[in-house]
DNA sequence: GGTGAAATGGCTGACCC
DNA sequence: GGGTCAGCCATTTCACC
C-alpha cells in the first residue's frame, strides 16, 4: 500500500487493467485481439504495468469452506496503549497467526480488524484467547461472525 | 463461501495449493518437479481442485495507491432495522459502489463492514453520504482510516 | 482409478522494423 | 506501436500399474 505514482496510466493502460481484473487468466493473444491491440505491444504494456507496480501480483483464491474451514469473523482488536515498537510487534504476530487471512491495521475505536477462517466455533475461541488476548498491550477484543463476504466493484468504474 | 466439502483434501493437494497459494504464476512444469510429480499428474489434480471448487479462481492484485486511490478505509455500517429484502439489497448497493474493494456482512453490532481505496477525504465523505447514509434503512455509519493491511498466513500451516 | 510418457498446438518473450 | 521467429509450456491421448 505503498510506491508513488510514476506515470499516469492511459487509456489503453486501464482497459488492460479493467480486462486482466475480469479474467486473469486471459491469454496475451486473446487480451490483443480484445483491445484491437498487436499482441507484443499487447505484452509490452502488461509487463511495464507489473514492472511499475500497478499490477502487484498474481494469487489463487481457495474455497475456505472446502478446505474445511467453513467459519469466518472479525476479530476487533483494542490496545491499551499504543506505542511504536509495540504495534507493530502486534501487527506482525497477529498476521502470523494460522486461519488469518487479513490484518486491518485501522485509525479509530479499534485498532486491528483480524479477518479468519476457522473449522468451527472453538478454533474461533482458540484464536481469540491463545494468540490475541494473551498479549499485554490488547486490551480487548469483539468478534463479529461474517455471514458472507463480497467482492466490491473495484477501482476502475467512474 | 459455500459448496459442501466434496471429497477430503490428501497431502498432495494440501501440497499443490501451499505451491500455488505462494506463487500463482509457477508452471506445471516446475509445479510438478518441486512435488516429485509427473507433468500430467500434477495437471490433472489441480484441474480436479479447480472444478471442485477448492481453487476459486485466479485473480490480479492491483495497487490502489498507484493508481491514484491511496487512502483506504473501513466504513461500519449499522441498521435501523434487519428487514431480510431490504438487507439483501443493500448489500448488493454497497457491492456496487465505486472504489468499493469488499463488503461483509457481519452479526453483531455492526451490520456490514465496507472496505474502499478512494483518492482522498472528499472522495470518502461522498461515498458515506452520497451511497450510503443515503439509504433510509442504515441509522448510522462509523470510518475507519487504514493505517497498512496485511495478508495473513492463511489456511494451510498447522 | 490413478499415474507416467510422448506428441501436438499455442503462447510468451526477444529482437528488429 | 507492430511484425517475426524460436523456445517453451499446456493439453491431449495413450499405455501402464
Amino acid at each position: 500500500m505503498a510506491r508513488t505514482q510514476g506515470a499516469a496510466l492511459d487509456e489503453v493502460d486501464l482497459a488492460l487493467l479493467a480486462a486482466l481484473l475480469d479474467d486473469a487468466e486471459i491469454t496475451n493473444k486473446a487480451l490483443a485481439h480484445r483491445l484491437g491491440l498487436a499482441e507484443s505491444t499487447c505484452a509490452h504494456r502488461v509487463r511495464a504495468l507489473r514492472e511499475r507496480g500497478v499490477i502487484r501480483d498474481t494469487r489463487i483464491r481457495v474455497d475456505e469452506a472446502a478446505l474445511g474451514y467453513p467459519l469466518q469473523a472479525i476479530i476487533k482488536v483494542r490496545l491499551a496503549n499504543h506505542t511504536g515498537p509495540k504495534v507493530t510487534a502486534l501487527f506482525e504476530a497477529l498476521a502470523s497467526i494460522p486461519r488469518v487471512l487479513q490484518v486491518f491495521h485501522v485509525a479509530g475505536v479499534d485498532d486491528f480488524l483480524v479477518h479468519v477462517a476457522v473449522e468451527d466455533a472453538t478454533a474461533l475461541r482458540d484464536i481469540v484467547l491463545e494468540h490475541i488476548t494473551i498479549h499485554p498491550v490488547v486490551r480487548g477484543t469483539e468478534t463479529q461472525l461474517v455471514f458472507e463476504l463480497r467482492d466490491g466493484s473495484g477501482m476502475l468504474p467512474r
